[in-house]
Parts: structure tokens; sequence; C-alpha cells
DNA sequence: CCTACCGATCGGTAGG
DNA sequence: CCTACCGATCGGTAGG
């Protein structure tokens, strides 16, 4: 039987995606428009309506995409057994990771789930506070262990997930710093602080 | 002589600017309308350019004041000699008891500058950088000291930024958890970490 | 502060 | 994938 060679092809929505992501994080879902859009992929505008259905449709792909790539993480970093602070540092380094490689996507995702169309954004605010969770879950597990400070679970949770979420002006940084560097620091200042 | 009492009165382009915040941070500066912000105040969207020049001008008036009360902030916090853990924890703590008081105008700040006109645009994010720099300044007086770890300053300094900015879901946490616990978790949390 | 209104631009459709 | 085009909405002005 012969070989089924599947080819990584990049399909035309995808193009459109990666585009839309790219436009979107410059100007903002809402300044951007269909035509700019067209235009980077020389296309005209109405073209683009062969492959999404309208707008929205584009930033529910991008969000969709995002919401997944962090859940399906969560749910292998939770089914290791290990220290809470290993689980929070994978957690931490993941979000750099998807940082540099998903910076557009990552930005629009956390700039621009306001403009979802209502089911779009009620299902991403509901995976979002289920990874919230499980954080807070592994903080608890934590502090049982006597591994952590018997800090508010949730405020602690919130706390490094709005430090990763303003990771956005490290992306600059990252040709200044190497990046294994800037993890490290990042991952340390996060688990035991700055102050000696 | 007669005492001259000079009320405090708010005048209408604080009005409409205050609800332009408002409108700003729920909308997007791109998605909210002219139309809707007369509304809002009862007036008809012409009537709003009396006292405006333009829309960018509002977003403008937002992101100064805003701009200004933490770059005056971090002058008083520079002007006291104390050790720099002191400076950091003054820093935090302003910066909780803003997104309290000037929830809709912070957010706005922070997420929609990049529609500010270029010059204005410049001048806000030249007064960031210095606020930044300021921080990093205080970590490396704290770093000689002795006080502080010896990470890199800048990274230190734009984890903790970044963990502030990232304040905006605090806001809803604010009626659920008690402000001063919230406030005494972060500052211990960015200072010394989660891990024992 | 209002009415009346304009030019520009938008997302999207029809039809091929 | 294109040309031609539409209805809606936008920021803003004129004139009072």
């Amino acid at each position: 039987m012969a070989r089924i060679v599947v080819p990584k092809k990049t399909t035309k929505l995808q193009v459109i995606s990666q585009n839309a992501a790219l436009l979107f994080r410059q100007k903002g879902y809402s300044a951007a428009s269909m035509r700019e859009l067209a235009e980077l992929i020389n296309i005209e505008a109405p073209s683009l309506y062969n492959h999404i259905d309208n707008k929205a449709h584009l930033l529910q792909l991008i969000c969709e995409d995002i919401a997944g790539k962090f859940t399906r993480h969560l749910e292998e970093v939770e089914a290791n057994e290990l220290p809470a602070s290993k689980k929070l540092e994978q957690l931490i380094r993941f979000h750099i990771k998807m940082m540099v490689t998903h910076f557009d996507a990552l930005f629009v995702a956390n700039h621009e789930w306001k403009h979802l169309p209502e089911l779009a954004q009620t299902a991403f605010l509901q995976q979002r506070k289920n990874y919230e969770n499980g954080m807070v879950q592994i903080i608890k597990q934590g502090i049982t262990e006597g591994e952590l400070k018997n800090h508010h679970p949730q405020i602690a949770a919130l706390t490094i997930l709005s430090a990763l979420r303003g990771l956005e002006f490290w992306h600059k940084y990252h040709k200044l710093v190497k990046e294994k560097i800037l993890e490290n620091n990042i991952v340390q200042q996060l688990l035991t602080g700055i102050k000696k």
C-alpha cells in the first residue's frame, strides 16, 4: 500500500487569518478594514467572502485558536504529577513561548475579544475562566503541600496571569535580551519575588 | 477684601471627557461613535464640537491626564529618601488606587493610546518610558544597597508594570475582596513572590 | 445648543 | 476571483 503523504499545505483561509491577526493587532479590530486586509494579500475585498462569512468570523478564528492552544496545554500540565511550582513554571514558560511564536494572534485574543459575537465571546470567556481556575487549583495544591506561601489563591493566579498578559512589550526586548535569560528572569521573579 | 471662593465646578468639558472615557473603555475608541457619546449626555452630536476640536482630542485629554498623574506621583516618590522596596511599594499602591478611582480613563490610556494623533502619541510614550526608567532606577538602587535580588532591572520593572497594568480584571474583585487585602496581597506577591 | 446636511468609508451582496 | 454597487454609519461643518 502506498504511503499517503499529507502535505502541510497552508490554505488560503490560513493566509487570510494570519494577515488578519497582524492587521487587527496593528490597528485594532474596529479600525482595521476588510479592504486593507484584502490589499495585504493582493486580492479585492469582496473576494475575501469566498473564504469567510464576515469580519467577526475572522476574529473568532483567531481567538478560538489561541484559547484552544492554552486549554490543551493546561490539560497536559494537569495530567502530570509534579510539584505545584513546577506546574506553574511550565505554564509561565508556555505563555512566553506563545508570545514569541504567536504574537499577533495572542495580542488580538487578549485585546479584541470584546468585539466577538455574543456566543463566541461567551465561549471564549468560559475557556479563559477555566484556565484561570486551573491555575488556582495548582496554587491551592502548592499551599496544601506546604510548597507555596499561604496567599489568596485567586489573587495570586490573577497577578501571575496579568503579568504574563503584559508580556506584549517584552516582545521587542526579545531581540535585545536572549530569550532564555528573559524567560528565566520572569519565572524566577514571579515565583520568588524581587526582594531578598 | 472679600474672600474669593472658587467653587469646584464640573465643567461641561469634564462631563464630556468622563463619559468619553466610559464609552471608549466599553466599546473601544474606534467603535465608539460621537453620536453615542452625545446621547449619553443628552445633547446632539454636533454640539459636542463647541467643547472639543475632534474625537482624537478627547482621547488626548484622557491619556494626558492619566500620564500626568503617574508622572507627578513618581516625582514625589523619588523626592523621598527611602529604601527601594518602600518606593516600589508606594508605586504599586498608587497603581491600585488609580485603578479604583480612575478605572475608565486608566483603561483607555492603557488600551487606546495607539489611536492618539502622532504628536500626542509620541509625548505619551515618552512619559511612559520615563516612568519605566524611574522604576528601573529604583530597582538598581535596591540592588546596589543590597536590598533587592540581582535581577535584570529592566525585566524586573516590566514584569511589575505589566502585572499592574493587568489590574483591570481585579476591578470586579474589588467588591468581593476587601481593597486593602487585595492591595497587600499584590504588594507582597510582587515583592517577595509566591514560593516559600 | 440645534437642524440640516455632506463627503468618505465601511461591511457586505449580486451576478458573473 | 472580479466589477459594480448598495445601504448604513461615520466624523465633522455651515449657519443660525
